[in-house]
RNA sequence: GGGCGGAUGUCCGAGUGGUUAAAGGAGACGGGCUGUAAACCCGUUGGCUCUGCCUACGCAGGUUCGAAUCCUGCUCCGCCCA
């Protein structure tokens, strides 16, 4: 959409058009008229904690509403959380955060930084850690603890419910909203975007730049992508997410991995309009995981990671490439076929037997019998071994 | 400060002296089928030099022929009273 032709109201509502909440009612708007009227443009704030080494698809989407900000003329305020992270978001939890240390923190900045750049315009773009400021004084931290009350943050649905369920909840995972809110008063958000499990924080940030007397900011909130289990949120710390820079073939298969009920919010999410109604669910997925390839890779790379999809799941068989894995005969020339599963594949030896018995190892794409276990060296060499359906190897002897 | 309760395998969660490597579920993995690494069905799921051996129910001791189960001390956590 153009900024110069169309209204602060009908931008407004364009901006929110896949927004679950954006608060208060009208607020963006007149935020919008503001930036018109002073020319200035408006401050979007995002704070991202980096606990995970990568970024991942969930967050793409709300990097994805800023870029639509920035693409109208506006100021992304990216903060990176190297304090927050130390404390750990209770948002969604359950159970108390493990503690990252700090080298690991700052190594997660880094890359988080260099992978919003995959959606974000750095032309439009500041990006702070908020060690900068939240690194403050005693006297400080008091004033803060003092702008909001016990009872205001334990209303918060994930503190309420692990207080009733007796789990434990440390003071300083008490302080995380507040700490997220001084963020925003030090950098003078006019919105902050976030998923809907940020509401209460993005709400709070309001209370607490009111208190400090600067003026709220309007929150934004999206809605959050469930992970390829199609289940549960896309976290990291459930296994279920996709990395903005994992190789194209893992982001192609994890896609199509995606259960078909989930494909409908995916698309809506990812691509912005519903999947193409004219074919199937399977052709559906394809392109929707051809599209997330060539969006973090290229379209090449799309292509690629669809022939080798199709080669290996629907004609059966093996990819052109693959690791070379060490043949060690002993001396008396035998190989230990679950020693090798180990060593090749990174199962244990226990797991190989395992696999073996069920029929789950193959050479050469034939199904390798359970007994013997133990095998000439030379009947192995230069042979695919096979271990389900994804994972190959070349034996070679040494 | 006082009283009470809890800690089990990747996770959740049964189990209160003897076929208990430990029910059940989730997850993961393998096989079948298929339209995909969907769905569905079946199976597996502590380790190892594997018809056996080792390790395991918060930690350290103890009782017993035998303990995740009983006793003692300790650590951590929750609740109540103050």
């Amino acid at each position: 959409m153009s900024l110069e032709t169309s209204t602060p109201a009908a931008t407004a509502a364009w901006l929110a058009r896949n927004a679950v909440d954006c608060l208060p009612a009208g607020g963006l708007q007149r935020k919008l008229e503001e930036a018109a009227r002073e020319g200035r443009p408006l401050r979007i704030k995002l704070g991202i904690d980096p606990t995970a080494p990568d970024i991942h698809l969930g967050f793409t989407v709300v990097l994805g509403k800023l870029r639509e900000f920035q693409d109208l003329g506006h100021t992304v305020v990216l903060i990176i959380g190297d304090y927050t992270a130390r404390v750990g978001d209770p948002s969604g939890r359950s159970a108390t955060r493990p503690v990252l240390s700090g080298e690991q923190i700052d190594a997660n900045a880094q890359t988080f930084q260099a992978q919003a750049m995959k959606v974000l315009d750095p032309d439009r773009l500041e990006v702070r850690r908020n060690g900068e400021w939240l690194d403050m004084r005693t006297e400080e931290l008091f004033s803060l603890a003092r702008t909001t009350t016990v009872a205001r943050i334990l209303e918060r649905d994930d503190f309420a419910k692990r207080y009733a369920a007796h789990a434990p909840i440390s003071i300083l995972e008490l302080f995380y909203p507040l700490l997220q809110g001084y963020d925003s008063v030090v950098v003078e958000a006019d919105v902050e975007l976030g998923g809907t499990d940020q509401k209460f924080n993005l709400l709070l940030g309001r209370d607490i730049q009111h208190h400090y007397g600067k003026p709220e900011q309007v929150i934004l909130t999206m809605p959050i992508l469930p992970g390829v289990d199609g289940e549960r949120k896309m976290s990291k710390s459930f296994g279920n997410y996709i990395g903005v820079t994992e190789p194209p073939e893992e982001i192609y298969g994890k896609t199509l991995r995606l259960p078909d009920e989930a494909l409908g919010t995916w698309y809506e999410l990812l691509v912005g309009a519903p999947p193409p109604a004219d074919v199937g669910p399977r052709d559906a997925k394809r392109a929707l995981a051809r599209t997330l390839v060539a969006r973090f890779h290229d379209d090449e790379s799309a292509r690629a990671a669809e022939a080798a999809f199709d080669r290996l799941h629907l004609e059966h068989r093996p990819p052109d490439e693959m690791p070379d894995a060490p043949l060690d005969g002993g001396a008396d020339g035998q190989v230990h076929l679950p020693a090798l599963l180990a060593s090749t594949f990174g199962v244990t030896s226990s797991e190989g037997r395992r696999l073996l018995r069920q029929g789950g190892v193959k050479l050469d794409g034939e199904p390798l019998a359970a007994e013997p276990l133990d095998r000439p060296a030379s009947e192995l060499d230069g042979r695919v071994l096979q271990l389900g359906k994804r994972r190959f190897a070349r034996l070679r002897s040494n």
